[in-house]
DNA sequence: TGCTTGAATGATTGCGCAATCATCGTAGCC
DNA sequence: GGCTACGATGATTGCGCAATCATTCAAGCA
């Protein structure tokens, strides 16, 4: 195995010119007959091919990155990986960049916007071709960081009245709205929150209770908890409520998870859901359908998400005098109603 | 804002001679502020944050990397994102990477070694500084060209007798004898399955099946099932079993996810558990102490795993002639008993 | 004083590739 | 047959940075 590279040194990995010489073509060529592969001709093409096999080559990407200003890189930032419900999001997202040749630097927030500064301060050396963030909440110094650098920027599950460039997602406001209606139509007057207090959480809590003001009903008792959204953080704010008999007659949670654990809560202590304790959950998780009863949640199509977002980022990147075109998706989403509340 | 790089083109980022001008000093002295400020006086060091600042300077990673043949990347391939078993793993590795300095490169690679080749192969042209497979299962394709490229790899949640090079994980075969020693302690002979078909929860299934016919018990009968693991899966495997009449006495479960899909259809059968039917799950998620009954389960330690992962890696990568020193570190695992039985 | 020593800084070079412009050759046309 | 037009290929250059070697300067010492 004595391959070598363009300088004779041993070892490190073949390049361009090592393959030129064997293809027995200009460097250029080979360029081209890997990344333009219809300039070329068939048979150089099919030799280079052959080339590119027996040397071992694979492309290196920084270099071409720093040739061409073009990094084939798109940063995700996510609040967490632990919330399944962005899981779908990122799968569609990542398939649908691979499969144009682009790659994923994943960065985890932890629903902190300081943290995803010092993150985006670190990816923003890798000059991505495209930046995707979670949520409309920045720090001031990343939204000026941002507008200065001028990449196609996609900020997802949510829609603000001052967008960084494109947002992708829905109104918090409308889903706190609509369960307000929701209930209210089923009669419920004695009405809690359980959520995280993550912004996306306490924007649809806070529009839910000033949609039930409208209606003259007010908030019983609110539990905001720190993250991580699990099971037992959900048993403990629904335990707490109960305990200062400020429950009332449903529990609304920012997420499934949560709602499972107000269910398992409710469980363990005999009360009948929903005839004692009502619950609503969000997000529609996988499990949402099986608890007992199954869940009554708002479902938010993860998928169409990612893809949306993949599509808008290639659509910029492919034609950049589209910049600063606003672009506002709204998903939408359904409330599913189901036998717990 | 009127800057303008090296070169006078407006609107281009700054560069280190930017930075250099502004500070007065030479472009490789602003290179050492920044990236080794020990060996710069505390004034010039000042003096380059200073330009740094009004610059709005940010280095260029893939110059760096060109010029340094060090990306402070690291890849890491994951099945699936959805699957939360994981989730701890790589909030742990990142978060530690990123202290460090280092990018994680996320590749989803659904279960597939052949899609883990081609993510393999693209990945490989940023030249990563370390990469993380899920697994010990790869293509032929796929271990030659790790070979060959020769940097730190880590294959994490399994070990296996021919490692790629460093392997963090713990026994399959151990977790499938721990189970069968526990059901045949705990008397039950009736034995049934439901497993994803991905390599570990085969390799567990196998290796209770073949640990159970050593102490005189076959088992009734096996789900296998495509992914993803959800609970309606888990729900539609235990039901095929129970219609076909070999569930037996009691499910093992390959995740967690299916196995509280076996609780849910067992509940909705009106099947009381473990009396009626006992469960066994995989990965100790956060729901599967609160589920009814609480879930009997195998916990990995994912945060221990994803930080001997970074160790192993920056270890590596900080002293390289430790080249392939064989790293084998099981971290084992521990069944939870619980209600489910 | 003259020398050594080492810390701080600078000049030069090349990493591997794609953009740009130049050249070659052939098909098509009247 | 001579011309254009265009498709295919090549030569040169520079992307932004760090490695390497060179230089400067001040402190320390006999």
């Amino acid at each position: 195995m004595s391959r070598r590279s363009s300088t004779g040194r041993p070892g490190s990995a073949p390049t361009l010119i090592d393959v030129a010489k064997v293809a027995g073509v200009s460097p250029i060529t080979v360029s081209r007959a890997l990344g333009r592969p219809e300039v070329v001709t068939a048979t150089t093409r099919k030799r280079v091919l052959e080339a590119v096999r027996t040397t071992g080559y694979v492309p290196n990407l920084a270099a071409g990155a720093l040739a061409s200003s073009r990094s084939r890189l798109v940063a995700v930032f996510l609040p967490t990986i632990a919330n399944s419900i962005f899981a779908d999001t990122v799968q569609a997202l990542t398939d649908r960049l691979a499969a144009a040749g682009y790659q994923t630097l994943l960065g985890l927030t932890g629903y902190s916007p300081e943290q995803e500064e010092v993150l985006l301060e670190a990816v923003l050396g890798r000059r991505p071709d495209g930046i995707v963030l979670t949520g409309t909440e920045h720090t001031q110094a990343s939204r000026e960081r941002l507008a200065r650098v001028g990449i196609p920027v996609v900020e997802a599950w949510d829609l603000s009245a001052k967008p960084l460039d494109m947002q992708i997602g829905f109104s918090h406001e409308a889903v706190g709205q609509a369960v307000a209606d929701y209930l209210v139509g089923k009669g419920y007057r004695r009405i809690s929150v359980v959520t995280l207090d993550d912004p996306r959480g306490l924007r649809r809590y806070r529009s839910l209770a000033q949609a039930l003001t409208a209606q003259g009903v007010e908030l019983l008792g609110v539990q905001i908890l720190p993250a991580p959204a699990t099971l037992a953080v959900g048993r403990a704010g629904c335990a707490r409520l109960l305990q200062d008999g400020r429950a009332g007659d449903v529990v609304v949670c920012s997420s499934d998870t949560l709602a499972q654990g107000v269910l398992a809560e409710a469980a363990s202590r005999g009360l009948r859901v929903p005839e004692d304790l009502a619950v609503i959950g969000f997000g529609d998780l996988s499990s949402a359908a099986h608890s007992h009863p199954p869940l009554t949640t708002i479902r938010i199509d993860g998928p169409r998400i990612g893809n949306a977002i993949a599509e808008a980022l290639l659509a910029r990147i492919a034609e950049p005098a589209l910049a600063r075109q606003p672009l506002r998706l709204d998903v939408g989403f359904e409330l599913v109603g189901r036998g717990s509340g």
